[in-house]
DNA sequence: AAACTACTTTACGTTTACGTAAACTTTATC
DNA sequence: GATAAAGTTTACGTAAACGTAAAGTAGTTT
């Protein structure tokens, strides 16, 4: 159980660092459902979820039409039609696919930046050593006085 | 050494299945700078290379503009200014943290899609378990006859 | 030479994910 | 009860990453 049950929007926004803007604007495009006392939402702690979900989403690359279509889709499932079931799972295998794509990606990219940095630290040392020599240089021959 | 040292750009929209639309606005963004046999592009093995790094940096997530920053600082790193390389360093290791947050996510990712395969599965097997008994309720007391 | 194919430039259109401003209401504080 | 603080709606604006259409060129095949 989470320690809070409900949440304002200005709360949320603080939490993860995002504008009221962006949380009303995933409302008007339904992935997220706060209920409302007046005028003012009031997030509950599924909400709150949802918005950690979108947030990663959005860091993985997931658009939020993306998002939304799994935040549907796990809502029809729960409901337990044998034919959503299926289709639920295909679409998981999908994701695990797309994200074994992804770990290449970054496994690849990391190897890359492995060797730029070992190739920037080459560069600097080479300076160093040119540096020196330079230093030595100057005493041996000063250049005025 | 690639074996083949030139490429048009079909060839290359062919390989990497994306649009000579996009490769051309990649130009014009100045990602990739082919030369010209008259009109027609001709791209070079080092673009090849780089489209592979743009497509790569767009799954994940990473913005044109981003791209072609690390281009650009790439290219400045080589001539070797000490500034340059201590820049390319530091912006080699917010990848790299950024990387780590990607791989975080993915994680968390995969276990939830795990225990969502799980929750399906088990609404299967439910399913299937409701079938027979009502196959054995029906061979007991057939309903008509 | 006509037609086809691949390539080109120019330029306007589109979608996504918000930013930003204006004008208003509700709630908390002095 | 005034005023600030936080929230609201409405609506126009914007940047990114192309799509798409129009109209032209260059080389090649028939």
């Amino acid at each position: 159980m989470d320690i809070k049950k409900t949440f304002s929007i200005s709360e949320l926004a603080k939490e993860f660092d995002v504008t009221t803007r962006s949380i009303r604007f995933y409302e008007d495009q339904e992935l997220l459902k706060p209920s409302r006392r007046g005028q003012t939402r009031i997030f509950s702690s599924k909400d709150r979820v949802r918005l950690k979900l979108i947030l990663r989403g959005k860091r993985m690359g997931f658009s939020l039409a993306e998002t939304k279509e799994l935040f549907d889709l796990w809502d029809e499932t729960l409901s337990g039609n044998e034919k959503q079931l299926h289709k639920m799972l295909t679409i998981l295998a999908n994701k695990r696919a797309q994200m074994e794509q992804q770990k290449n990606d970054i496994a690849q990219a990391e190897m890359e930046i492995d060797t730029a940095e070992t190739r920037c630290r080459e560069a600097l040392a080479e300076l160093q050593k040119k540096k020196k020599q330079q230093a030595r240089a100057d005493e041996e021959a000063p250049a005025d006085r």
